[in-house]
DNA sequence: TTTATGCAAATGTTT
DNA sequence: TAAACATTTGCATAA
């Protein structure tokens, strides 16, 4: 295992750039209890890396890992993986805020959720056979708070040693059984956008030394291993819980029972394909061989095409979870409502959306699809709300003077061009008009319901006069009367079909 | 008071 | 072009 504390890679994809990090434990190591040292070189202008300590609690074996791409401001999320140095066969993964005072460089953790598992052996190494008992059922929230004095690191020194950990990881069976178990010396890679001028900063030499996040075959390799380690110890842990993906969107063809397949998101151009739901499968023995061949000497090509897509749907799968989970967090500690977030994207954008709408984000109760494409909203809310804040404005005051509209409005040319950044690799993309304003749901009252009904049973495809005459009759909107017509043919053939299966 | 949810209105895509 | 088919979104209200 060498001393790194992280890689650094710049990763260069369709002219966005995104800053990749591996880290390790040695030069996150920190003499008190407490402290955590973020590299802050790794990215000029947000940490992207850091470990703190602890089990359990922050302290000096918690590693952390897979900073999600979600910020405001200099806030962020973090996951953390630890596990039980005193052998009690309890592992813990956690979620917190994480927020770094650039100029001071100083940062703080706040809002940790933890949530335990106990394993059935102290071996943390056997984990691929060991059976592992979901301990909590709901994320526990811990109020805790940690300060810490950022440590910075020689950005050129990070990356030379960072290349020469995966090279040794790939070369040496003995580091290979050492990164395969998840104690602090496990990390996943992680990334998040940068600015143009980012890149071609000076803290990196050479655009050569980066990898290509699509291209490079090897960086995948490592970005899999890791996932993998963590998908199959996190997967054992959640087995009888239910994906929470958009149950009354149950008929597509992607869907298993109450799960759908993450196959096939970065799917080549030529599938027609869907978007992965929002929690992850298991993955099938095929797969587990598949990546168990990648702990063997022989890593030149471990991992087929097809499993580089799969990981780089659950990286995207799990990117939208993260920012989810940090963007209620976020909202709760700046002090809104739903509602307040849905009238402040109305101010913001032009289109507001509804508290169920946000609530159903935040319970990643959507499409995969339609998370991200509210996902550019809602960071613009992040980092519109955060300046307000930072101006000295209350909540009150924010919500009271309606101060999301002193925002000027993107174009919707932008607006659509960064719905399209997020989504731009499910196939069958679309961006509609997103400022175009959506019709005001009408609430028929039973009377016209039940008039609309008998006049359905008498005939469901009326011509057009005759639906101009039922809208007069009952006092709507002919378009509402025949979209009614619509949706309620459509009601009865899904009845059919479900009465035929 | 706030959030979650069933149902269906409205919108988008394919046939 | 219209209808079928698919998906997004919000009202009303339960929790």
């Amino acid at each position: 295992m060498s001393d790194v504390a992280s890689c650094p890679e710049k990763i260069c994809e369709g002219g966005e750039y995104y800053n990749e990090v591996i880290g390790t434990q040695d030069l996150c190591e920190t003499p008190n209890q407490g402290n955590i040292s973020p590299t802050t070189e790794c990215t000029p202008s947000h940490f992207s890396s850091f470990c703190s300590s602890g089990f359990g609690d922050l302290d000096s074996t918690t590693t952390f890992a897979n900073l999600p791409l979600t910020y405001a401001g200099n806030s962020y999320g973090a996951w953390s993986l630890s596990t039980d140095t005193n052998q009690t066969n309890f592992n813990n993964y956690g979620y917190c805020n994480y927020i770094q005072e650039i100029d001071n460089n100083t940062g703080v953790y706040q809002n940790y959720y933890t949530q335990g598992y106990h394993y059935n052996t102290p071996s943390i190494n056997n984990y691929t056979d060991v059976p592992m008992t979901y301990v909590t059922e709901t994320y526990e929230e811990r109020s805790q708070t940690t300060t810490f004095q950022a440590t910075t690191l020689e950005s050129s020194q990070i990356l030379e040693n960072t290349c020469n950990q995966i090279t040794e990881y790939h070369r040496e069976d003995s580091q290979i059984e050492e990164l395969s178990g998840y104690d602090q010396r496990y990390n996943t890679p992680q990334y998040h956008m940068l600015e143009k001028e980012d890149c071609n900063s000076k803290n990196f030499t050479t655009k050569e030394q980066y990898y290509d996040f699509n291209y490079s075959q090897e960086m995948m390799e490592v970005i899999e291993f890791f996932r993998f380690n963590k998908k199959s110890i996190f997967e054992k842990s959640i087995q009888g819980i239910d994906c929470n993906y958009d149950s009354n969107n149950d008929n597509s063809n992607d869907n298993i029972g109450n799960c759908v397949s993450v196959n096939d998101l970065v799917g080549d151009d030529q599938e027609d394909v869907g978007c992965p739901p929002l929690k992850v499968q298991k993955m099938d023995t095929e797969d587990k061989s598949m990546v168990e061949g990648a702990t063997t000497t022989n890593l030149q090509i471990p991992f087929p095409q097809e499993l580089t897509k799969k990981f780089q749907n659950e990286m995207i799968v799990e990117s939208i979870e993260v920012f989810a989970a940090s963007f209620k967090n976020q909202r709760i500690s700046y002090g809104f409502t739903q509602g307040d977030v849905g009238r402040h994207i109305g101010l913001r954008f032009g289109n507001e959306f509804s508290q169920t709408t946000i609530s159903r984000f935040e319970a990643l109760n959507l499409s995969c699809k339609n998370m991200l494409k509210l996902k550019p909203k809602l960071e613009e809310w992040l980092i519109s709300t955060h300046q307000l804040f930072q101006q000295g404005y209350t909540a009150l005051e924010i919500n009271e003077n309606h101060l999301h509209n002193r925002f000027p409005k993107p174009s919707i040319a932008e607006q659509e061009a960064k719905q399209l950044a997020e989504i731009k690799k499910v196939k069958r993309q679309y961006i509609t008009d997103s400022s175009r304003k959506r019709r005001k749901r009408t609430n028929l009252v039973p009377e016209q319901r039940n008039s609309l009904y008998k006049r359905y049973l008498q005939n469901n495809r009326p011509s057009e006069e005759a639906l101009k005459e039922i809208a007069d009759d009952i006092g709507l909107d002919v378009n509402v009367v025949k979209i009614w017509f619509c949706n309620r043919r459509q009601k009865d053939r899904k009845c059919v079909k479900k009465d035929d299966a």
